[in-house]
DNA sequence: GTCTATACGGTGATAGAC
DNA sequence: GTCTATCACCGTATAGAC
């Protein structure tokens, strides 16, 4: 039950924000009480550490360790992590959880910033790993961590363009010219 | 007072986001009455467009028009949007209004989405304009509408990480990235 | 684990006095 | 233009029965 009640939320969030999504709206989609919910989160602050924790968690269990990995270059590497930001945007147009609440960072409570700054490191140093693990020639060894950081900023920044103009297909525009301005490799690009 | 009352709601909503200003918070601010805002403004929705219109009519009054300006180079045009950007986040820390607000799209009555897309085409005619205003070299022409719109998501999304994260100054870093990444010309680079 | 009942404040909005 | 008064919600949270 914990779970499902961390889905319900996690579709509002995603789609209406840290405001947006109340005990009620979570009770209806789940099918129990508001006050139910209490036994299972004391808190609603407790209820989104617990959230986005889940949230960075299976990410970083879905996209695996850069170091293990069939993957043959870097480029198909970031294909795959863009993959995931391009998933989350088709699927019901949703925004991803922490872009959204970086934005309302004044709105959360206190206890969860260490997750959010948790699911951006964590984001970082896949990517920096990602970007050494072959060596990379397009980035500078001594610059991979900047280039990770400027990656992951600029997919939150196409999610966000993307959705606030109803053009999902913008994210796919916008991907492709940070490829052609040598912010991302090329597809496949053989290192 | 109309205008006194936008100030007080730009500013709690840059922080905060849509659901995070009220009529309340805007009155104690502008030291008159909560339903005294309804007679200049008679909804939340009317007053959240003329914010927004406000908004974009502002900032693109202090921009100018690129092909009117002392500036030498496109690297220097940029440079002036870019600290546009930057001053919204150390003021306070605030957040640009659309980008907040694009990631709640789905929270904001519809009849300001009109607005944010305006807002966020006229920064992208903007870049486009300035990235032909010198015949640019590291922008093929036929790409330049596309380059603006990379341009504007990356700034949108290093202030979206910045804030986050409560590093104000990881936006420079991620701006220099993007530099010697080749989404953004060098500072003060000769065309 | 889930329920009902309830507390208590916040929310946009309206009516009508001044 | 601004006020007071009031409305009909919605919000998180708690107490206690089942």
């Amino acid at each position: 039950m914990k779970d499902r009640i961390l889905n319900a939320a996690q579709e509002i969030a995603q789609r209406k924000g840290y405001d947006g999504f109340s005990f009620r709206d979570i009770a209806a989609a789940v099918g129990i009480k508001p006050a139910s919910i209490h036994y299972h989160f004391p808190s609603k602050g407790e209820l989104t550490v617990a959230l986005v924790a889940r949230y960075t968690d299976r990410l970083m269990a879905s996209l695996g360790e850069p170091t293990a990995t069939a993957m043959k270059t870097t480029g198909d590497l970031i294909d795959r992590y863009i993959a995931r930001f391009r998933g989350t945007l088709e699927h019901d147009g949703r925004m991803c959880l922490v872009g959204i609440f970086a934005t309302e960072i004044d709105t959360l409570p206190a206890e969860v910033h260490e997750e959010i700054e948790r699911f951006v490191l964590a984001n970082i140093e896949w990517l920096t790993s990602a970007l050494r693990q072959y060596g990379s020639r397009w980035a500078r060894a001594s610059h991979q961590t900047d280039r990770a950081r400027a990656i992951f900023s600029a997919l939150e920044g196409a999610m966000l363009v993307a959705r606030g103009t109803h053009n999902i297909s913008a994210f796919d525009t916008i991907v492709s010219s940070y490829r052609s301005a040598g912010l991302l490799p090329a597809q496949g690009k053989p290192n």
